[in-house]
DNA sequence: GTCTATATGCCGATAGAC
DNA sequence: GTCTATCGGCATATAGAC
């Protein structure tokens, strides 16, 4: 009990912290926030912050990992796989753009810091390779399957990659498309026309 | 000839510090990057640099501004236009390759910054709607003869975007493949495929 | 684990001579 | 237009009490 009790202490401060840089980085950039900043916002002390990070760098890292797994864990975990890599991959698709419709924040984390130099080239590979191997996986089966075209794997990759953002930066400029049918259907068509076979 | 010999030690100056500042931005980030740092690399004093841009948010912009005319003017001039809409887009693509390929930093700073905070929307804006209309209006000009597909106009131009992106990250990351034929065949592919109608 | 207090250096921008 | 010199402020990270 007083391990649990202090886990859950342990984490909360730890998740106060990663909550408020999250906040505070998409709003105002990386450099431009303060680590100072961060622990007021948090309810924490400086000293607390370098307690749990040893750098502000690790804290933006820490932070990409973070909602990488969850983004992963949500769009797995709402799909049922049937087999049909079309029906699979639109489930996927779908599912990924509403974790992004409902996590603003989140969202707007991966439009700005995917492509920014704050990630280290550590940190996106174990996102590429760890996290998201599941989707490599499933454009190699529709390979084995004639159902995706041929190109090489990782320029598919990145092109999935920069379909997706370019999605999600749609409904972020445009919040009253969200639900609507024709252009949710617009986003998978483009990106699985590019893709198939 | 004393106006010209002025003018042209004015826009070298300036040249100077914006040709820095590119280097050191993409290497580095936009603040970790300090305006001493970019004057001192381009072989002027700080109050040079101030009396050139008001501060260093301009700076970023202008660069902004810059290269997307630079890359915009190349592209359409290496282009004929010979109205069947899909060759003159396998034109461009192939045009807009070529030019990342051959200018690296210009390349990174849009793979950086091109989705930052640090661009402002009014840059944005008018990259968008002034310099990098005739995109738009080709995207338009296909719907209009039923090659292209009709999704949202904004939908499209946003994938086309993410997916040029996409295609330059790749090669900077394969830079042995930016000749290979079939790499860049199938970068125009997947981006045509998913526009078509 | 969390706090307060602070070290120390660098930053953007300005002033003013030439 | 360009320079030198410099200001006031804020940044990351640490020290050490509790």
């Amino acid at each position: 009990m007083t391990i649990e009790h202090a886990t859950k202490k342990h984490t909360d401060k730890k998740n106060a912290i990663l909550a408020s840089a999250l906040a505070l980085f998409v709003s105002q950039g990386f450099h431009a926030t303060s680590t100072a900043s961060i622990a007021k916002a948090a309810g924490v002390a400086t000293g607390t912050l370098f307690h749990h990070f040893p750098s502000k760098d690790s804290i933006i890292n820490h932070l990409f990992l973070n909602i990488k797994q969850e983004f992963a864990d949500t769009i797995i975990s709402n799909s049922q796989v049937t087999g049909d890599i079309e029906l699979d991959a639109n489930t996927l698709w779908q599912n990924a753009i509403d974790w992004a419709i409902s996590q603003p924040l989140k969202q707007k984390f991966f439009l700005q810091f995917s492509l920014s130099a704050e990630i280290n080239t550590a940190t996106r590979q174990q996102a590429m390779t760890g996290i998201l191997r599941f989707i490599v996986e499933l454009i190699e089966k529709g390979q084995q399957q004639n159902i995706v075209a041929h190109y090489p794997i990782d320029l598919l990759l990145e092109n999935c990659h920069g379909q997706y953002l370019a999605a999600i930066r749609f409904f972020t400029d445009h919040p009253e498309l969200g639900q609507d049918t024709s252009h949710r259907h617009a986003s998978f068509q483009l990106f699985w026309k590019a893709i198939k076979a």
